[in-house]
DNA sequence: TATTGTTATACTCTATAACTATA
DNA sequence: TATAGTTATAGAGTATAACAATA
């Protein structure tokens, strides 16, 4: 966003004139400076304000994503965080806790439990680490390896399917502006 | 993702010979295919995979500037969603809730407290509906509308600087690629 | 019959404090 | 003393079902 907000109210009009001649015919300049207190219906909702907001954008397209993300990666019993930390796991046999927290953002007490479901159904395995005797491993089973060349293959169908209207150099551009952001 | 995932692990190596030589020095080959139940110690967490989907990309982005939104908001007592309900209320004095929900997607219940938190604090006013008498115009108040200008602007700079290694136009060509897709 | 707004409630996600075992 | 992993728990966010009032 260069310049201001278009849509917005300006910043205290501090009424010093002027204080009829308004507020009478809302209709007249529809969107923009409506008038703030009449009983007129709104037809259409205009959203051109928060679509200039990077945060409003990036939320809503997240969420659209992950919305056909649960339904498709159900039958795998993986939600988004599992998914991230079972490829995660996959990608870096060996991983710990700690890795997975501060590269995932994940808090350590919100991983404890879902580390102990991967592991009771038999997706990982957890090894001694061989540096540190407090640290664990983590390392994909055959099975937790099996599984997630599907899941990520489906994952892979779904975000093409999300990502329809995109070319793919556009689709390349998005995926590093937004890494401008977070990374 | 035009291709396939370039650091998945193969899909069962079968291991039909060549028991010996490999499995032995794993930091050779270092990230891709490492074998998958050696003890070694992970240095770099490698990421590559995740970052080739636009649902991960999406979601870390819209966390990260969400995260600073928490915080430079909360003077205003906003959080995101109330952010946006002000905001959409502003810019379309009479709105009612079943707009507000589609638009914003939000669940009726969950809208309810949030309204009359709104209400109560003088942010907004609550108003028959000129057409509908089960509907409710919601119009922002002076105080709502001094409010929000504000926090608007709050919202501007913050997102400036979530975006400050994004040129103006790379700016708008995320907005734009990220609506094509929840949009 | 369908829709708006609402209540009650359950479920999930996220966050904080404190403990243990090891470095 | 600092860190990895864990436990318990609180809080916020999100979900469904059901109801009253109006269309």
């Amino acid at each position: 966003m260069p310049s201001a907000h278009p849509v917005t109210a300006p910043p205290a009009p501090k009424r010093t004139r002027k204080p009829a001649t308004r507020a009478q015919n809302p209709s007249s300049r529809a969107k923009a400076v409506a008038a703030p207190s009449d009983t007129t219906a709104v037809d259409h909702v205009d959203t051109s304000y928060l679509q200039t907001l990077m945060g409003y954008n990036a939320r809503r397209a997240a969420l659209s994503i992950i919305e056909l993300f649960l339904e498709r990666l159900a039958p795998y019993g993986l939600k988004p965080v599992d998914f991230s930390v079972m490829s995660t796991i996959c990608h870096n046999p060996g991983v710990t806790s700690r890795q997975l927290c501060a590269t995932l953002n994940l808090l350590p007490p919100n991983l404890v439990g879902l580390i102990q479901s991967l592991e009771a159904r038999g997706l990982i395995e957890r090894k001694p680490h061989p540096h540190d005797g407090r640290a664990v491993g983590l390392h994909p089973t055959p099975q937790g390896q099996a599984l997630m060349v599907q899941a990520e293959q489906t994952a892979a169908d779904l975000e093409l399917e999300k990502t329809a209207r995109l070319t793919p150099a556009q689709r390349k551009t998005l995926l590093d502006l937004l890494q401008k952001i977070y990374l």
